[in-house]
DNA sequence: CCCTCATATGTCGGATTCCGTTATATCATG
DNA sequence: CATGATATAACGGAATCCGACATATGAGGG
C-alpha cells in the first residue's frame, strides 16, 4: 500500500486539501470547497474548475470513489478509498519530515532574516 | 512581510523544495537538484526544466536573488531574499496546521485504513 | 402552482506550470 | 587537446490551474 501511495507523491496543494477535507467525512463537491475555505480560515479557496478537474482525476486514479446518492439529487458524495487514505497518510508523513528540516535551517544562521 | 508572503501561498511542491534547499545555504541550480534528491532520499527528483522554470519565476517575484559569481564560471548561485525567507516561514506554519488537522481526521473513526 | 434565489455540478478555454529531451558551455584530467 | 562530468538553459507538448459561464435542482413565499 505504501508503495502504491508513494507513486502519487508529492501532492499539489489542491489535491492535498481535497483529500484532507474528505478524511473527516464523506462530502459532496460544494461542501469540499466550503470545508477547504473553513480549514484555511478563508485564505485558500478552490474554484469549481480546480475542484472538479481534480475530483475527475482522483476518481480515475482510484483515490476517491463516489458514494451512492441519497436525498438531494444534485449532490454527488465522494469518499476516500483505502488507497486515498494511504496516499494522504504518506503525504502527511513526508510533510512532517519537510517541516523538521525547514525548522533546522530557518533558525540556524539568520535569526531576523533580511 | 507576512501579508506579502501570504500572497504566494500555498506553495506547489517544486517551489517548496527549492526554497527549503536554499534555506540552509546558497546553492547553484545543479546543487539544488542534488540537495532535493538527498533530502527526500531519492524519492522526489526535480528535472532541469521544472527547476529553471521555477528559479526564473522566483527571481522575477523577488523571492530569490542571484549572488555574485565566484570561482566556477558555469555556476549561478541563488539565495533567499528576506521575502523568500518569509514565504517559506509562512508556508511551514500553514503546513503545520494542515498536519494537525490531518492527524485528527486520520486516526478518528478508521484506525487501520484499508 | 409559479417565481425566485441559493445550492450544486459541470463545461470551457486561455494562461500557467510541468518536465523530459536536447543543446551548449565550462571544468578537470591525462 | 581529447574526453567525460558538471552546469545552465532553451524547447515544446502535456498536464494543470482557475475564473467565467451554463445548467439543473431544491426550498420557500405569495
Amino acid at each position: 500500500m505504501r508503495d502504491q501511495a508513494a507513486k502519487f507523491l508529492p501532492l499539489n496543494p489542491a489535491t492535498l486539501h481535497i483529500l484532507l477535507a474528505l478524511a473527516g467525512e464523506d462530502l459532496h463537491g460544494y461542501a469540499i470547497m466550503q470545508e477547504i475555505a473553513r480549514q484555511s480560515e478563508g485564505s485558500y479557496r478552490l474554484g469549481p474548475g480546480t475542484l472538479y478537474d481534480n475530483l475527475q482525476r482522483l476518481l480515475g486514479q482510484g483515490v476517491v470513489q463516489e458514494r451512492g446518492r441519497t436525498g438531494d439529487s444534485r449532490r454527488r458524495y465522494y469518499r476516500l478509498t483505502a488507497l486515498g487514505r494511504g496516499v494522504l497518510t504518506a503525504e502527511i508523513a513526508r510533510l512532517e519530515s519537510v517541516i523538521h528540516d525547514a525548522k533546522l535551517h530557518l533558525q540556524a544562521g539568520r535569526p531576523g532574516n533580511a
